[in-house]
RNA sequence: GGAUCCGUAGCGAAAUUGGUUAUCGCGCCUCCCUGUCACGGAGGAGACUGCCGGUUCGAGCCCGGUCGGGUCCGCCA
């Protein structure tokens, strides 16, 4: 008999089905006996009425008629007649899974991230997080981007400084990539309009609810740009599409979470960071310190901001100092001491850092010297800088941010299958 | 890297000011139950309170050390 999935339950009514899945949760009542079975589409009731010594977590394989039942969640039932236990648990699960909620600290979650990840509500994370990918991916391409791969082994590190993770490649040192950076920008000069799905490492040792060492970055690069809102605009296109896509297909899983699709702004607001921090000194009554960034609760206050003002959740901080920005990034021939470079906020949280970046040779080399970067080993990325390269820009942004924000995680490592920090390498 | 907090059955938590046998829920085991859906009911097992040392008549609780972890900051997506 052929195996039926649980979502087409349906289409078998009155007839003999063959389900194979797992056993989610075991309600014995005596001479009846209900198990919840779970595959990869759902779960489903069948009802026994003699005791089995089926344990939950066991993969099973049963044989019976399908029966439309009110009483049924779902509506429709299973009334069982053969029962074969394809593969057992040897050790009984450390945890409720049949439970609404979890409820377990972070660090049993993630120790036991292969059997806590059979919970529908920590699997609706990555069933939205693959639509997420999906829709990025599509987007992307509807805007005539193509889709590159750039290495992670490399020679020499992306942005410099220390925050990059070396290994040992043969007879050399290399490093792993912190972005796609250069290679998206080199890109340009050939396809014009790039964009990446990819790895990034970062060697930083931090401890906060927003920050891995590995995650998974939405890159894209864009070419003959009139200024930097040409690349604002495009972000703004493509989160709005992102959006809406996530709200149209997650609706089954976004609401394990209560949670409803922000709408993204036809023209997210914007703002220059050095009004921001007035604004959030002068009308929130928090200062922030002259030459940095804001910190994370001038953020929250900036999300506050855009929500109060603009009725928005999202927000385009721009103009950085160029101070805190990489070499490659344009400085605003206004003001040389700011950049056009820009961060997305999403309710008050950075998803995304983008801007217009230098494309003359001249100007990039001038600006590496007064950066005090060296140019060994970037010799191939300056290089193509010789042959016009267009005025061009581009962002990144963290995949997993998105979904923190979306579903009000607490913790990124969450919305991370395995993920990689200061402390986890396992599993 | 700095600051701060926390380690109590498999899981999640409680334990008054230092006080006698460490409590509760879930799970587990045995039994009862033919419409449950976080099934219900009765009974039971399961903990050297992370580890080492100290103070005290007495330590889960106070002190020192050690190991493990969380959060915030810095940095960033």
């Amino acid at each position: 008999m052929e195996r039926t999935l649980i979502k087409n339950i349906a289409e078998k009514e009155g007839e003999k089905a063959l389900i194979q899945g797992r056993v989610f949760n075991i309600r014995n009542l005596g001479n009846l006996v209900f198990l919840i079975i779970q595959d990869y589409t759902g779960t489903i009731q069948a009802v026994f009425d003699k005791e089995t010594s089926v344990k939950i977590g066991d993969s099973v394989s049963l044989k019976g008629l399908v029966k439309k039942d009110e009483r049924a969640k779902g509506g429709y039932e299973i009334k069982g007649e053969e029962l074969e236990i394809v593969s057992n648990i040897i050790e009984d699960l450390p945890f409720d899974l049949a439970k609404n909620d979890l409820n377990l600290n972070l660090v049993t979650l993630l120790d036991n991230r292969p059997l806590a990840l059979r919970h529908p509500k920590v699997q609706a994370i990555f069933k939205l997080y693959d639509i997420l990918l999906k829709s990025y991916e599509s987007v992307m391409r509807e805007n005539d981007f193509i889709e590159i791969k750039t290495p992670k082994i490399l020679g020499t590190a992306t942005e410099g400084g220390a925050n990059f993770f070396k290994v040992k490649y043969f007879e050399k040192e290399a490093t792993l990539a912190q972005s796609p950076q250069l290679y998206k920008q080199i890109m340009v000069g050939v396809f014009e309009r790039v964009f990446e799905i990819g790895s990034v490492f970062r060697a930083e040792p931090h401890f906060t609810t927003r920050h891995v060492n590995e995650y998974i970055g939405l890159d894209a690069e864009m070419g003959f740009v009139k200024d930097y809102t040409d690349i604002t605009k495009t972000l703004n296109t493509v989160i709005k599409k992102m959006f809406e896509m996530i709200e149209k297909e997650g609706q089954e899983y976004l609401k394990e979470y209560d949670v409803i699709v922000p709408k993204v702004p036809e023209k997210i607001p914007y703002i220059k960071l050095s009004e921001l921090k007035q604004i959030i000194k002068d009308d929130y009554g928090y200062e922030i310190p002259e030459n940095t960034d804001i910190d994370p609760k001038g953020e929250e206050l900036a999300g506050k901001y855009a929500k109060d003002t603009f009725g928005s959740d999202f927000l385009f901080v721009t103009h950085y100092p160029a101070s805190g920005r990489p070499f490659y990034t344009m400085p605003d021939s206004e003001n040389p001491e700011e950049t056009l470079g820009f961060d997305l906020l999403f309710k008050g949280l950075e998803i995304a850092t983008g801007g217009q970046r230098i494309h003359k040779y001249d100007e990039l080399v001038a600006n590496m010297k007064k950066k005090k970067i060296k140019p060994d080993g970037l010799e191939f990325y300056l290089d193509t800088f010789k042959y016009a390269i267009p005025p061009h820009g581009g962002w990144g942004m963290g995949s997993e941010r998105i979904i923190k924000q979306l579903l009000n995680l607490e913790n990124i490592k969450e919305a991370i299958l395995f993920p990689r920090d200061v402390k986890r390498l396992t599993p």
